[in-house]
DNA sequence: TGTACATCAGTGAACGCGCGTTCACTGATGTAC
DNA sequence: TGTACATCAGTGAACGCGCGTTCACTGATGTAC
């Protein structure tokens, strides 16, 4: 994904060829992308057909209906962040407090660079929503945060449940990305610093404060 | 708000007039209904239209374009959010703990049951975001939290920082709200009960372990 | 109280738009002999 | 190696759809005299 213009022009038509290399997954990266920069309620099929170089028609070639390659688009959507999250809990340690606030803090940065995604990852159609890779991939990525607390914990000789302290911390980054996102806390807190906001959260909602 | 479409079409055709007593008022809570019951995506004015039997020529008497009528929905939505807290917090009296985790849970309440107002009032576009009533009367609702907090630490010679006790908070209520609304707890932690998680994590980011 | 008239809030038909999708087609590719 | 042919992945034109918005209009209302 994020592909520049001019590489997915690239990809899309190699040296005037008739056939397409790889036209399923251009799409879906065109999508991918298009959705990202102006919006999932922006975004049309046709677009997509447009920065690949094909005519409306081609797509389906690949795809039922546009709700199946938006579902692709929500399934990569999942495993980007969920690469995010693993990458930047490796980078300080597993099981560790600072790999679970990196965490966190990688949540918000895919949120807020990958915003379009995102939405479509939380509050897209139920269509989108329901398929098993999304579910399936979804699930993944809260495994594998309630794994990073149950190994804390274990550590320390803590005694909370892991789910339950995963699912909370769960809900305040995702309260984190979207008031972010959607610029709520500008109006109201301008210089908030979301990352130490997330630093200094996690230990409470761990039930370690201070 | 919240009319049936029996009362929506008695209002907007009283008695076989041809003048409508205040299509103005009609058509922003069609709107608002239509957009809770079917979400901001799958709304049209023209559908607002047919519920409150006008053509769809008519709303162009009283607002300029569909904009303005969303902005006014996004308008009504925060005072209905913003009246719930209060009467939340009444509930259970000014400044208590009780009266803190009320307005959080009735913010939750609120998302859930006007769902599609809610993604308009956060997620809407910055056409909406951006008009001066609804940044005001954002604040007008942040800024009573703050105030319940306040109130609680100075009652508790608690000297935290009521604003940045108050952040923390609202990010909390925000991602139950959206993760509850979208459906995404169902599939991670079936039996999750959000009211008690509320309740419990208040205190833990007052800063008050449970 | 009655009439003339300006104003206002509706109507209904039409517009252009861009969308998702389908269709019959055609050019390129790969395989069998 | 060369040819015949089935298959595949594209094309381009067309479709129906519903939308937001505009237009000239008309019926109802309220006010001045």
């Amino acid at each position: 994904m994020a592909m520049t213009t001019e590489e997915l022009q690239e990809t899309a038509a190699p040296k005037g060829k008739y056939h397409h290399g790889d036209l399923r997954q251009t799409l879906i990266a065109a999508c991918y992308d298009i959705i990202n920069e102006r919006g999932a309620d922006a975004f049309s099929l046709a677009d997509a057909c447009r920065l690949a170089n094909v005519s409306t028609a081609a797509p389906y070639r690949h795809f039922k209906d546009r709700d199946e390659i938006l579902a692709e688009v929500t399934a990569r959507g999942f495993e980007a962040m969920t690469a995010r999250a693993v990458e930047a809990v490796e980078a300080q340690g597993e099981g560790t407090l600072e790999g679970i606030v990196a965490m966190g803090q990688a949540y918000v940065d895919f949120a807020l660079s990958e915003g379009g995604v995102f939405r479509l990852m939380f509050g897209g159609a139920p269509a989108l929503q329901d398929s098993e890779p999304v579910i399936e991939l979804g699930n993944n990525c809260f495994g594998y945060l309630i794994q990073q607390i149950t190994i804390y914990c274990m550590a320390h000789g803590m005694e909370q449940d892991a789910g339950a302290v995963a699912v909370k911390m769960w809900t305040f980054v995702h309260g984190a990305s979207a008031l972010l996102m959607d610029d709520k806390y500008e109006k109201v807190t301008p210089d908030l610093d979301v990352k130490a906001m997330i630093a200094d959260a996690i230990p409470m909602l761990l039930g370690k404060p201070g």
